[in-house]
DNA sequence: ATGAAAGCGCTAACAA
DNA sequence: TTGTTAGCGCTTTCAT
């Protein structure tokens, strides 16, 4: 027994040491810690002072066993320190912290295997909740056990393949129209499209919001002008100089993240050229570059807030059909995708 | 009783039902789940199959109440969203899930009633331990009470007042000094630095490690080039106007933070000029702008394992005297702050 | 190798 | 208003 080994002066007091020094039984101090009206004033005062004096804390742990209510959420994401996530972890903490319940957060790494690992963590310490971004590829027959065991959840940033519940997404398809039209507004028919890869969802969707304005607005869609692969620097600079080599080049560029905002930044300054981007997904400093990039951003302490309110819904019982709610974006205008036409070569010094 | 309001069939299994589907003690079934070795064959199989088919997953609340033993570490950043803790509260993540183990995260806000409400909450949760960004202005008696009442705690990023407990900091004097002094070497007499709110330890020892260097190298320090103040465009603009407009004016800035780094470019932009920089904190993206921000970079990542380093060893029963680690910095040169003394004035386009 | 039983600290029902 | 007590689900002796 972990507790008793200890020497006796750091077990921590006990509701029956308080009581005992109180001179009043267990139910009392028990009513007293937990704030009841049926209470005489003496025993409060009585409780207050053996409280104060033995240092005692409730031990929730027996209060979670015996009311069956954890009063704590599990969040789960990509990585706690991808800016993304970071906004959302912040805006779920404070609708959880508001109902005075705690947040269990970690971070999937992208490996559905050690997401598996603390999603059923995350249920045997018997969270009154879930929300979950699931990584690409994971096996989902574990979730649906738990989901049916009575474990809400909530999906957030890609739907879940086979679960069925609550879900909330950016409007990644919309967004991007959003972002490629905003181009053509601005002149600009041939745009390239760089992105991550096809496996992700969101990298998908992106793509055909991006095919969409294009056959919408009535320009041509050319599969050699869009990238969606692993991003990596080098790829990235290769494949814009390939584009520029076009008979038609691209006078605009449409980048499916901000990663790839950055890596298309770099090719650009390479290759000596400046092309008007619209980056999808905001970040900070977008704006210390000159111009600043124009951005369809989205919302993440939206979709936070949105998450831990369906999720309150379902503890409190909903039995309503699972939701799916969508997100819009919105687009920030700062110079990058507003650029004309007609490319800016940037003067040697500041390349 | 939450529980057993429940429909029969929302009732999660327990090691009881799985017991007597498999026809054997709770005792058995403990075993088996725990993988403990002295089982029967027959039984594990057994055992398995009933835990299986009732979708049995250990109660880990039950199980902390018995062994006393929590498995969950309590963290209390400023901020998670915040870039700076965001990497330090995943570092923490994967040791804490390394040793199998939960984490519970929360956001100060600087405000230190919401710290005093959120690390008690950590305490009746009965947390192994404790690692804490206390925000400035914190009453610390609470936390000396719960500390001797057996909770290991560890601060990081600034150092308690009372409490005696391991600490683990920056080096933000050194690390300053180091900066300032690159700067010093690239040529720079006259250095203006730009920083926080002197009531804050970092920005505090960062003005100090600027001072010291400029005194080491026998430079004058002149009070009139030092701008400590909570950070606002505006203020930054006027001040950094009123420098340039000294009869010797400043040829480099130390920025004291990111904040105050991305502050300085504005407000250079808008007086058109190009001082050297160096800013203290790395940050994402500091190399897309032209030239590329010469940073101060701090280890995060690093203070966070060591923080999970030193509360391990307080779990293991160390106790020792405390002790404070300082970690130091690292130099990025990009660009920016090997710029010449000779100040460069942007072409008007560019700004 | 295994079952029975005590008990972790708390809440809530019940009796007084 | 209050004390007593059962029991939440589990681990861990102690017999067997």
């Amino acid at each position: 027994m972990t507790r008793n080994d200890r020497p006796e002066t750091l077990r921590r007091a006990t509701i029956k040491d308080v009581a005992r020094l109180a001179g009043v039984g267990v139910g009392t101090v028990s009513r007293v810690v937990n704030g009841m009206p049926e209470v005489s004033a003496a025993s409060v005062e009585a409780v207050h002072n053996a409280i104060e004096f033995l240092g005692y804390r409730r031990n929730d742990s027996a209060r979670i066993l015996r009311t069956g209510a954890t009063e704590s959420i599990g969040l789960l994401v990509e990585d706690v320190a991808d800016p993304f996530f970071s906004l959302l972890n912040r805006a779920v903490e404070d609708e959880v912290v508001r109902q005075g319940s705690v947040l269990l957060t970690a971070s999937s790494s992208k490996s559905p295997d050690r997401a598996r690992k603390l999603i059923l963590t995350f249920c045997s310490r018997r969270v009154d909740g879930l929300i979950i971004t699931l990584p690409e590829g994971s096996d989902e027959d574990y979730l649906i056990r738990e989901h049916a065991a009575g474990i809400p959840m909530v999906f957030v940033d890609r739907p879940p393949q086979k679960v069925a519940a609550d879900v909330v997404l950016t409007d990644n398809r919309g967004g991007a129209m959003q972002g490629v039209k905003h181009l053509i507004a601005h002149g600009h028919r041939r745009i390239a499209c760089i992105t991550d890869r096809a496996e992700l969802f969101t990298a998908r969707e992106r793509v055909n919001g991006y095919r969409d304005a294009l056959i919408d607005s009535g320009n041509p869609f050319d599969p050699s002008f869009v990238f969606s692969a692993a991003l990596e620097q080098e790829q990235v600079d290769t494949m814009l100089g390939r584009m520029l080599a076009d008979s038609d080049p691209p006078t605009a560029v449409f980048a499916g993240n901000n990663r790839a905002a950055v890596m298309v930044i770099g090719a650009m300054r390479r290759h000596g050229t400046l092309l008007a981007m619209v980056a999808f997904d905001d970040f900070e400093l977008a704006d210390i570059v000159e111009p600043g990039i124009t951005v369809v951003a989205q919302d993440p302490q939206g979709m936070g807030v949105m998450a831990m309110d369906l999720l309150c819904a379902r503890l409190q019982g909903s039995q309503a059909p699972p939701k799916t709610v969508t997100l819009g974006t919105r687009l920030i205008p700062r110079g990058s995708g507003e650029l004309p036409v007609s490319g800016i070569h940037l003067p040697t010094v500041l390349r």
